[in-house]
DNA sequence: GCTAATGCCTACAGCAACTATAGCTACAAG
DNA sequence: CTTGTAGCTATAGTTGCTGTAGGCATTAGC
């Protein structure tokens, strides 16, 4: 049995990213010991393993709960699981390739600043008006969990 | 003179959005109706069209709040702007490096999943173990704004 | 055995960048 | 003159944590 701090050094995540989880029911209650700190076994290590894996494949951590649930019963069938991954490739794909554009975009803008003052300032200018770039980066403005 | 609907729509943002910009001080407090309705003219409109292009280059709001004050000062060098684009391509760079790398390996957990039953799924092995998986993306794993 | 330094506990606040809700008032069209 | 849409404020929720405050538990050294 492990106390939370080394659990927390061999999982590779911080101390109070474990309570979260443990508060968002992603990690059930721990046990206690006498002075009411949690104990952890193998079970639990691995289990945050799996979820510190996924976090890192960019899995959000709904989709994590149904991993984690649908790895609780191996006789059903992988579909669900597979539809999952298949989902955060899609999301990967549609990230990268708006980050590529915007990759492009951005070096465009750099490229043609010549270093002078803000009024001739490429930069300045083309996030000023959106006519003078040509890539059509105009959907998908809000903000996503990245990595 | 507009109001906040018709700026909205103008702009390709939400009306709300226009409000919380202006609380957290990127735009400043509008013009009033008789009946305290804001109205925007030319000014605001173009403000909030640099905003929202930034932000669809992936600047963050801090990073926009400097660019405008920048824009602001047309005789002032412009090093400062390059420098802020330069810092959010090296963002943009290293964000596609690192959703590459969760491509390919999703692609390949993928690829190897047969369909069969949890038990066998490559899925949730490779998500368990991390031992089975090539790619190293043991960094960065705190969540960052994309797009 | 004692003390000091960690480590752990709870509960709550804060981050980015919005988005949504509730309950109200303003204004334009018919 | 009513009805419907649009606007107002204030507040809470989103995601995935992270940081803080104030107080116990445990452990290492003496």
């Amino acid at each position: 049995m492990m106390t939370i701090g080394r659990l927390a050094t061999a999982a590779g995540v911080k101390v109070p990213t474990i309570r979260y989880y443990e508060q968002i029911g992603l990690l059930g209650a721990a046990e206690r010991s006498a002075g009411n700190q949690r104990l952890y076994g193998r079970d639990a290590a691995d289990r945050l393993a799996f979820i510190r894996h996924a976090r890192e494949l960019g899995f959000p951590l709904e989709a994590i709960r149904d991993l984690l649930s649908l790895s609780d019963r191996p006789d059903q069938p992988c579909d669900a699981a597979d539809a999952i991954a298949r989902a955060q490739l899609a999301d990967v794909t549609r990230r990268l390739a708006r980050l590529g554009a915007l990759k492009v975009e951005l070096e465009r803008m750099i490229e043609q600043c010549s270093g002078g003052r803000i009024a001739d300032c490429r930069v300045i200018e083309v996030i000023g008006d959106h006519a003078l770039c040509e890539t059509d980066h105009r959907k998908a403005s809000g903000a996503r969990a990245i990595v």
